[in-house]
DNA sequence: CCAATTATGGACTGATCAGTCAAAAACGGA
DNA sequence: TCCGTTTTTGACTGATCAGTCCATAATTGG
């Protein structure tokens, strides 16, 4: 029906999403999209719509790809204790360059906070999925008698969710993958019941 | 000898701080700062350098500040443990405006990550002090037997000061004082022994 | 091969950015 | 009172911002 777009949609907003993940919403200028995105400007809005649509599209890809990695962790090992600590050893990567990035995630919380009703919708969308399995593999855990029975479920999955913050926050700051692979090990290992 | 300044400098700069912890840096135009300080351009200019440097002495004047009262917290009660929750739960304020506003350490790092070796230097040198009389405090629940004898002090420490991180950015994104309270608790009674 | 449709490249927009300049104003010391 | 020093005020700078316009190119269905 008329010309075809010459560039692969799927690797732009990877290399969008990039760009987003290191500097920024607010320190990424368009420039700086076009330049990594190899596309020209018109190019990018007529596939991305503006800035922010293209933000939005490339963390909502971006969540979604790293919360079904987190499930993939976190329901592979038999042991739910081993699961739960991989899920936390696994956010944090080997490589210094990319640890050092954080989570994407987290950055839009730092740099949003609760100012974007948007944001914050599609944050509520995907962690409740991603919940669900950290407290049925809990619940698992305290019938197989790993976890302390005495731990409440819902306070332990959030305790989760902020220990995962918090290790990714550290990762942006700089800290090393060992030390934060010992420190995840160490959070799950609360848990243990003796 | 002069003509004196007609502001206040420190309150101008608690009124700069309170724009770069709601907005971050990037995201600040120096028009929001001069506006918010309720100053002229070029006195901003004469009494702060420019917007970097009045960030870097907003941060360090905020971090001063807020590890103070950590450490207030942290070894007032009598009971190690009771120290740690104290230091916890007050990382959360009750105030919904204030809450939601975060940590503008947290911030930092988030905004920045490893790219600003000013800022790297600031954090490390503010988080010494700290984590030393965290150090101390489970240490003594040791010594106490509040708390579990197996855990390792030095991984303890690093485990609150990403719980700290992770409670923080929870409130940025908007949980609620309650559930933060509760958490924060949640976390130090994982440290109890038993 | 033509018409309709979409993609592309490059120039362009007004707005806003961080920071500067120059002149007037306000002070203390002589 | 007048001088030297600093603050204040408001206009101004070139750069960069996000986003648009338009002419040209490439494609497919008719």
């Amino acid at each position: 029906m008329a010309r075809p777009r010459e560039f692969d949609r799927d690797a732009a907003l990877k290399a969008a999403t990039d760009v987003f993940w290191s500097k920024g919403f607010a320190a990424t200028s368009t420039e700086d999209l076009v330049q990594a995105m190899g596309i020209g400007r018109q190019s990018f809005y007529n596939a991305f719509g503006d800035k922010r649509r293209l933000y939005l599209e490339a963390l909502e890809a971006y969540q979604r790809n790293a919360t079904s990695c987190h499930i993939g962790r976190l329901t592979t090992p038999a042991s739910p204790l081993d699961g739960l600590r991989d899920l936390l050893v696994g956010l944090i990567p080997d490589d210094d360059a990319l640890r050092c990035k954080g989570c994407l995630g987290a950055g839009s919380v730092g740099e949003f906070g609760v100012t974007d009703p948007e944001l914050m919708e599609m944050r509520e969308r995907m962690i409740a999925g991603f919940r669900a399995k950290v407290i049925e593999r809990l619940r698992e855990g305290q019938r197989l008698g790993e976890i302390d029975p005495e731990i409440d479920i819902e306070q332990a999955a959030s305790f989760i969710e902020i220990t995962m913050s918090g290790l990714q926050l550290a990762a942006r700051g700089g800290a090393g993958a060992q030390h934060l692979h010992a420190l995840a090990a160490f959070a799950v290992e609360r848990f243990r019941a003796r």
